[in-house]
DNA sequence: GCATAAATGGAAATGCTTTCCATTTATGCT
DNA sequence: AGCATAAATGGAAAGCATTTCCATTTATGC
């Protein structure tokens, strides 16, 4: 946790009761996840909670690093907590189909086929973003764990 | 051409006046667009042009595999032609960020290296979807292209 | 404590995409 | 060629995730 909001403060974040509301959640929670399902769950706590507000912050940690952004399928973006040591070092994250958790996957996948793929294509790359889809150890074996 | 319109026919699509603009639009131009650009440009030659219509039709040929689909910027998804021998065969693209030019990336990206993610992850992979984002030839040397 | 820029929430706006439905059209079969 | 029929189409309206506005509240440095 003190290390999000580090994050935060080296971003020139004020340290607010919802930020530290939504990493807890992530925190805790471990899985990706819409603003609005982040938002229906700490409305409870908070009493008051704008959506904009939970917008707002997700997409900023988001910038920071803090979290990752993926889109989902019917055209709606998810979150989840980065766990990396240092987010700012390229690396890619694997998602779990059961029950949404997400998970580091270290090093770069692209990286040492891009000079392949240069030569192949004609190409020079520029950048890449991969979506990893998978099945977690617990929904492997309970097929469908929890989502 | 023929080759998408048996594909279309395989999946028990009628041969339209509107479809077969959208796919001439798309082998004249070679590049992703949007619903509505394709929509803007074809509403001259056909008069009459519904943007549901241009809707419908591209997400229908994402479908049957004539089209790629990705997520631009701005929330937005832009759709390119799918140049590859047999579309259902696995494989990825590159996408020019200068003049938005799609090209076949034959092969995968993640088969070879799959074992190594399960390993180190523990979870089971299900499927990937890559964005590779590069610069073609011409918009090496002319830096910016067209875009 | 105080000043001040940042954060917040509620309402409204945005803007891409989809749905509805009456009308038109491609296609298979006489 | 003419017909029947399910599919396709267009225009208007709706959906819906996300953003913008702005008055009010709050975190933070001094
Ligand atoms: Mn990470
Ligand atoms: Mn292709
Ligand atoms: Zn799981
Ligand atoms: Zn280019």
């Amino acid at each position: 946790m003190q290390r999000y909001i580090r994050m935060l403060r080296e971003g020139k974040f004020k340290i607010t009761p919802r930020r530290e509301a939504i990493l807890a959640y992530f925190m805790k929670e471990g899985k990706y996840a819409t603003p609005e399902q982040v938002w229906k769950k700490l409305r409870i706590s908070l009493g008051r909670l704008g959506l904009p507000t939970v917008y707002r912050n997700m997409e900023e940690m988001h910038q920071l690093g803090i979290l990752v952004k993926v889109e989902g399928a019917e055209n709606r973006f998810y979150y989840g907590l980065c766990r990396a040591e240092d987010p700012q070092v390229h690396h890619h994250h694997i998602i779990c189909q059961g029950c949404r958790k997400v998970q580091e996957v270290e090093g770069c996948l692209v990286g040492s086929l891009s000079k392949q793929i240069e030569a192949k294509t004609g190409f020079k790359l520029t950048g890449h973003t991969i979506y990893l889809q998978g099945l977690c150890q617990s929904c492997i074996t309970v097929d469908g764990g929890g989502l």
